[in-house]
DNA sequence: CCCGTAACGGTTGAG
DNA sequence: CACTCAACCGTTACG
């Protein structure tokens, strides 16, 4: 292996001389010009020579475009499956507009529920809230800079802010910068953060939550039936009756059946 | 010399 | 938010 350039992520130089970065795919234009080159009957030993790019590369690659007919890489899926297609991104950002405070527990049941998601490809609670708050938030936080300012300013500040958002997930919590104007413009994300539309926590009664603990002396684990049951009696919705081992809800007695929105009231 | 491919260290997106 | 997992990336080295 060569490590001569530098450490990972950055270029390195492979034994032809050519420059790649390991992990990650070709240039789609590197990978057009080997499959023309091959098209004109240039042999692989060539191309690699030609392009600077590892014969094992070209091998692949045309195997793979013999078999599939395709030169772009993934497949069409890198990793797992992918579930927020930009479909169901766009369905979202349109939930999000329609009810500004909705949770992403409420999101994922009206994917669900309008069939926009089937139960195999429905985003998981966690996939949903980092789809809000690295893309959605950013469009939102960018269109509010946008329509609040004189345009021309605020075009550059919502520029800065996109590149700042994409630099901060790129460098992974590294420092960012000491560009003064990066950070105003990052303290205008965060300022908006702060004030952005937060819907009120649910508020449950007494009643309620007495009854919960009760139907939990009785049954520390209910299931979907029981939760159901609770829902018709206490009108509570049974996706926020969970189980809970230790927690405590303030004012009752050590009561594990819980709410998530009365303990969880953010998401 | 050519080429297919296993092994490797890396990236990416989802859970 | 840090971690794991799975599928993919291009290079290297071997046969």
């Amino acid at each position: 292996m060569d490590f001569t350039v530098s450490p990972s992520g950055a270029g390195r130089i492979n034994q032809l001389g050519g420059l790649y970065i390991n992990g990650k795919p070709l240039p789609k234009e590197t990978r057009e010009e080997i499959i023309d080159l091959a098209r004109l009957g240039i042999r692989p030993c060539d191309i690699s020579r030609r392009l600077k790019v590892t014969h094992g590369c070209i091998s692949k690659l045309l195997s793979k475009y013999k078999k599939t007919g395709s030169i772009n890489p993934g497949g069409g899926s890198i990793g797992r499956p992918r579930v927020i297609t930009p479909r169901v991104e766009e369905t979202i950002g349109q939930y999000r507009r329609e009810q500004p405070g909705i949770f992403s527990w409420e999101l994922r049941d009206r994917l669900l529920r309008e069939n926009e998601c089937s139960r195999e490809n429905l985003p998981s609670l966690s996939s949903i809230s980092r789809l809000i708050k690295h893309k959605i938030i950013a469009a939102d936080s960018t269109a509010c800079l946008m329509s609040s300012h004189d345009t021309a300013q605020s075009q550059n500040r919502a520029l800065i802010l996109e590149d700042n958002v994409q630099s901060r997930s790129d460098l992974n919590g590294k420092d960012l910068t000491n560009d003064n104007g990066r950070n105003a413009s990052l303290s205008n994300k965060e300022h908006f953060m702060a004030h952005r539309k937060r819907r009120q926590r649910a508020k449950y009664t007494m009643h309620q939550l007495n009854q919960l603990e009760q139907e939990f002396e009785k049954n520390p684990y209910p299931n979907a039936w029981d939760r159901e049951g609770l829902e018709q009696t206490l009108g509570i919705h049974e996706t926020r009756i969970q189980v809970r081992d230790t927690l405590e809800i303030t004012n009752t007695i050590s009561a594990r059946v819980t709410l998530e929105n009365v303990l969880l009231c953010f998401d």
